[in-house]
DNA sequence: CACGGAAAGCTTCGTTAGAA
DNA sequence: TTCTAACGAAGCTTTCCGTG
């Protein structure tokens, strides 16, 4: 990330806006030296939280981006949303329906990409499957599902020329622990857009009736072991000291599970 | 688990410089 | 003269981390 950069940006931001720095601030719930810290690109001693406030009440969004060894952590992460679209599918196909998968569309100011259409043409129904390997944020996932449902007829004649009669949707969650916990925090909300879980999901999967919402966990390959079952989140662990009985200089020892060095550098608390 | 030191992140305050 | 932005120092709160 370019520092100077980034504070050009949010100054032209709240410039074009007519804002002081104290009115950035006030609204963003930080100081107007912190705005000044901000835009004369001194990040190093802000916090994350203090320049997404600005960015925020400016009207953008800040994206931070993790790079390591070129693309391998979108390798690394598609790799667990495809297993896990993979196994929609097959349960799909099982159940009697065609699947396409990542369809993309654009129809005005909605765009974006299916990741599962799926097509039953016993009932001429339409499926569109949103697959999540994280439920982070409940309004966005619900909001986009939303659209691409409002979008699956027109896609599905376009796209695959099938001439459905109903839209359905079906949201995929890992059968995790996690993932159920935060289903659960989020019940009333989950349930009121996807009223069937479950049994009932499947069987509805079975034999189509009418427009529905859908909600199924299920298990996909660990990618850290290589097999199936629950996800399981490897944990890495700080370099346990040892002291010598001899008192000698405390040496790191190895976690054996451990999956990168975690040792921190300057700054790292951020 | 509690405690204390260290560091980060932030605010407040006083001051200065430049522009209108 | 006033307003805005910049700067530094001091101090507060929170979090992390090592230690017992």
């Amino acid at each position: 990330m370019d520092d100077a950069r980034l504070g050009r940006s949010i100054r032209m931001l709240r410039i074009k806006q007519g804002l002081r720095q104290e009115d950035l601030g006030r609204a963003a719930g930080v100081s107007q030296d912190l705005v000044s810290l901000v835009e004369r690109g001194h990040l190093d001693r802000v916090g994350l939280r203090a320049v997404e406030a600005l960015a925020n009440r400016l009207g953008s969004d800040l994206r931070l981006t993790l790079r390591w060894r070129g693309g391998d952590i979108d390798r690394l992460l598609d790799e667990g949303h495809a297993a896990l679209m993979g196994r929609a599918a097959g349960m799909l196909e099982r159940a009697g329906w065609s699947a396409k998968p990542e369809v993309t569309f654009a129809n005005y100011a909605d765009r974006g990409s299916i990741d599962l259409l799926a097509w039953h043409p016993g009932t001429a129904t339409v499926l569109a499957v949103e697959i999540k390997t994280e439920l982070t944020s409940i309004e966005e996932t619900l909001r986009t599902h939303d659209m691409k449902t409002r979008n699956a007829l027109k896609v599905a004649r376009e796209r695959a020329g099938w001439e459905g009669r109903v839209a359905a949707r079906l949201l995929v969650l890992p059968d995790s622990s996690t993932a159920r916990r935060r289903a659960a925090r989020q019940e009333l909300v989950l349930r009121r857009a996807y009223p069937l879980g479950g049994v009932a999901a499947r069987a509805w999967l079975q034999a189509p009736t009418g427009a529905a919402g859908l909600l199924i966990f299920l298990p996909f390959t660990n990618i850290a072991r290589g097999r199936c079952g629950p996800v399981s989140r490897r944990r890495v662990r700080a370099p346990r000291l040892s002291v010598s009985k001899h008192g000698s200089t405390p040496t790191a020892v190895a976690d054996p599970t451990a999956v990168a060095d975690p040792a921190p550098g300057p700054g790292s608390r951020a």
